[in-house]
DNA sequence: GAGTGTGAAGCAGTTCACAGCG
DNA sequence: CGCTGTGAACTGCTTCACACTC
């Protein structure tokens, strides 16, 4: 199948990230080339999965050898949009908001938090690392002048929706939302809600089945 | 269909946790009664959808009129496990643990964080909230005396297995997950992955590829 | 021989459509 | 009449099996 034609699974996108990572464990120990059985060891999946997930991104393993570290991690980066640097807005400086503002691997995997936005005043004009924070009025300047490419949204569920609309009008066209509500807006929007809730949820739902 | 008899898929559980929510604030808006079609706006699905998640549970809609909230509720809470309190233990109080730990809503349905290990001696012996810091050596002892449910991983990736291990071997059968490392574990062990670099990669993926 | 690439089969979740009940 | 509950059709991801290549 030859490359960068077809729609890729979502399901698929999310563990071609995850090889990636484990790709460039492998480059680092000097590999140079892996199977598809060592991936899915690694990534608790089957080697078939792995292939499969690969095979939407063209061919290039060996056969009887596997894929060459340097080679796949390349058609990785490229294909998860990872050989550039995105601009990314956060919209909440609180708990979360900091906390992701610091999260190293974001920054190393070339997402740049150029733009931050709260809307207490106590906080607006005070730096968070190198940016300093902006208040919410200047959201769409702030966007604009920084030619803000990602929103990752971490503000109370109140305001999250009406915040994002403004965000999505003012042209954004990926946002990831930590927010406890679901987000909804326009199918030309990639987003993703990440809740907490939901996934302890998920636990505890198992954890009560299993009691009984 | 009886309730409680047959396995839920994962996908329904997720979306009844946000149903749940949805059906909160209607109850605090003195809402009685809510129809299939308005979860499904609300939650971005469509009234098909809801029916079927819901059908796996019982049938107690009222034709003509939709569902009674508080019954509802109470059944979600319930399915969901959490009509009764979980006992919640930290791994690790760095930046996303500490966050993670002053995040209220666990608290509010709740789950309660009553063990923090760290294994920085800086940390052991402070506190976090009303909780007293644990050194790592502690793990063992404090999962068992603080009679914990289920276990929160917020540690650096290296370490992540390993500390795991010993959890599991302690007898947790919940674990949710955000090192940025997914985690192998026995199939009796509720397992959650959270990887922000996964959603994030894969919202990257969708703006490099709609630049083409 | 070892391991890829892929059509085909299998399976799970979603959507449809309609009978049935309040 | 409105809205639920659910079998049946559908869609899409995963698993299988094997021909093919290095």
């Amino acid at each position: 199948m030859n490359t960068f034609t077809n729609k890729i699974p979502d399901a698929t996108i999310r563990r071609l990230s995850l090889y990636l990572r484990y790709l460039e464990d492998f480059g680092r120990s000097g590999i140079a080339n892996v199977a598809s059985g060592v991936l899915a060891e690694r990534g608790g999946t089957t080697a078939a999965q792995v292939r499969k997930d690969l095979s939407y991104l063209g061919s290039f393993g060996k056969r009887g050898l596997g894929y060459s570290v340097a080679e796949l991690t390349g058609v990785l980066r490229t294909v998860l949009g990872l050989d550039c640097t995105w601009r990314v807005a956060l919209l909440g400086a609180g708990r979360i908001g900091t906390a992701l503002f610091e999260y190293q691997p974001f920054r190393k995997r070339g997402f740049n938090i150029t733009t931050v936005i709260d809307n207490d005043p106590c906080k607006v004009g005070s730096r968070l690392g190198d940016v300093t924070i902006r208040g919410e009025d200047d959201l769409e300047c702030a966007l604009r002048d920084d030619g803000t490419d990602l929103v990752i949204v971490a503000v109370p569920a109140l305001v999250a929706q009406q915040l994002v609309d403004r965000v999505v009008a003012a042209g954004i066209k990926a946002v990831l939302n930590y927010a406890p509500v679901p987000l909804r807006l326009p199918g030309d929007v990639a987003l993703r809600n990440v809740s907490m809730l939901v996934e302890l949820e998920s636990l505890s739902h198992a954890l009560a089945r299993g009691r009984r």
